[in-house]
DNA sequence: CTGTTAGCGCATTCAT
DNA sequence: ATGAATGCGCTAACAG
């Protein structure tokens, strides 16, 4: 199928001179006479010369390539986070390799492994919904090969990690709906394998509390983040004997879709019930009511992710550090509340 | 930084047999004594052996990765092609790198050029907004390596295509229009540059006339994509002595960010003026007022460019095709026409 | 069934 | 300033 590349060799035949010239030539070394490297250069665009990553990826110990691994990206937040990253992987010559799991573990296990054969020289990680065994992460570790998680982190693990003010900004949502004059307000959280439902719950009991409000058990509920099931829960809580007036969402995709199946229920928002998503996607403010939301500076994790994975790197296995950075959030207050 | 990774060797080492039975062995050859492959995976296992993607790339024909280029994804259409495309490049047995180029010519062609070292065995590529020269694109077909193009497709090369019925959706979207009693109909068009936007202009130019109505050219506007810029346009259509009591835009992002603007004006829709779009992204029934707008297959549309990139890659050059397949499109009425 | 050898494309010693 | 030789990890051709 390929014809032939064109290598280094052949630039050097048709010149006469030997691969190592070439070769020097083309990386910019110093000892090359400037007749002979314009010579070389030339050649080279002529005949589309491109350096073989393999061949490079082989000889080095670094490949120069850093790993994504995502749980899914058909919602804006994760392809924002990797925009973010590439920039910085970018600006440090590191290509970056993208792999998304469809929210599968063991696609995940897969990715990771493409990884390792692609020797990445680090990866950043959010996980999938499904994930609690971390195996295939902490051959990462084992092999020095720095890992940092983002958003979705893995707490068994002591690697560098970049959150949001999860809790606060929680915590800030909830006691705006309080405000607001809410009583009774159900909390649609994510699964408990992941550490992030926990802190965004934990923002919401605490201001619960400091407002003498008696959590309710039967306002909480957990799910998988699998968006057809949001129906479920939603109608759960609208047929409760007691219906709560307010719900506040553990991210903007299920705030979207609450409100979309209280609309079809014939309630209002917000007279009848308020919601609040948490994460400020592109698409919060287009919907009808415009969505109060816990804006997180999304693409800035990524950069910041890609930037303590790029440092990682450069420090030997003894030397690494293991920071959790915590990013800013924001209350928006928009029309759904 | 990275400790020794595990190699074949190692393992012959260890169990003081060849490097080639192990290699053997884990190819799953099947000249290799049962007890033998048994001892070798163990080991392989535990000493969590990888393979290097690298050394493999150097001495097969085949990488068996693909490469994808589009011109962004913060909104939903690219990624959903990605997925589709990662669908089938994986049941092939194939990686797909990706790369995003932020609708900028320069990075499309640097990208390109990652894809080349990279190796790929076949190229899927949706240009961005700016790419008029096709240089860097030309030169894989010239190293044997093919291209397949799918939604931004380049004219002048003759490579497989996949695209939608534009011109029949748009048609379908303006002549719903023209039956809803519209009698000035705007097209808020994309660049000249891409053919797409020729193919969706000649759907509403033929609608038109089909209608007897007589296209306006200050109904007519070309952009480059670029979201802020709707503001502009909006604008001026809202201003115009004559005000066009609907607009048909060229995609989704461009028909949502159009009813903001005109929403903020404090003009109804679909009343004042109601508003079409092209391709049914998933936030397009979420707005306020819903979108009526074009739907296409998206994520199909990334299968089948993967499945004809898989099937070009089995095909020695002379035996290149070059179909173009036209997916098909259905109109969505909602409520903002 | 297994071992030996060669070579993929390149950067990097070590010579000259 | 240049050339020759080496090896990264692996598979395939050849030899037993």
């Amino acid at each position: 199928m390929k014809n032939h590349q064109t290598t280094i060799f052949d630039i050097a035949r048709e010149l006469g001179i030997s691969k190592s010239t070439v070769s020097r030539a083309l990386t910019g070394h110093p000892n090359v006479h400037a007749s002979t490297r314009e010579k070389v250069l030339k050649l080279a665009g002529d005949l589309e010369y491109q350096r073989n990553m393999y061949s490079i990826g082989l000889m080095k110990k670094r490949s120069h390539t850093i790993g994504i691994l995502v749980p899914e990206f058909t919602r804006s937040f994760f392809p924002q986070v990797i925009i973010g990253a590439q920039e910085r992987a970018k600006e440090a010559g590191y290509n970056l390799i993208i792999a998304q799991s469809d929210e599968s573990y063991e696609t995940e296990v897969a990715n990771a492994k493409v990884m390792l054969a692609y020797q990445v020289d680090g990866l950043l990680v959010s996980m999938t919904r499904e994930t609690n065994n971390f195996d295939h992460l902490k051959i990462f570790q084992r092999k020095g090969i720095p890992i940092v998680f983002f958003n979705r982190v893995c707490d068994e693990m002591i690697v560098p990690k970049v959150i949001v003010e999860d809790y606060e900004g929680a915590y800030a949502a909830v006691q705006h709906l309080i405000d607001r004059g809410r009583k009774r307000i159900a909390h649609l959280s994510g699964p408990e394998s992941l550490s992030i439902s926990h802190r965004r719950k934990s923002g919401y009991m605490d201001a619960l509390k400091k407002n003498n409000i008696q959590a309710d058990n039967d306002l909480i509920v957990h799910y998988d983040l699998s968006l057809p099931k949001v129906k479920i829960y939603v109608n759960y809580f609208l047929t409760l004997p007691d219906r709560p007036d307010a719900i506040f969402c553990i991210n903007d995709p299920t705030a979207i879709e609450t409100i979309r199946i209280i609309k079809e229920s014939g309630l209002r928002i917000p007279e009848d019930i308020a919601v609040v998503g948490f994460s400020n996607d592109y698409v919060s403010h287009l919907i009808e009511p415009p969505l109060t939301t816990v804006e997180q500076p999304i693409s800035e994790m990524g950069r910041t992710a890609a930037d303590l994975l790029l440092k990682q790197i450069e420090l030997s296995v003894e030397q690494w550090k293991a920071p959790t950075v915590v990013l800013k959030t924001k209350l928006i207050v928009r029309n759904s509340s």
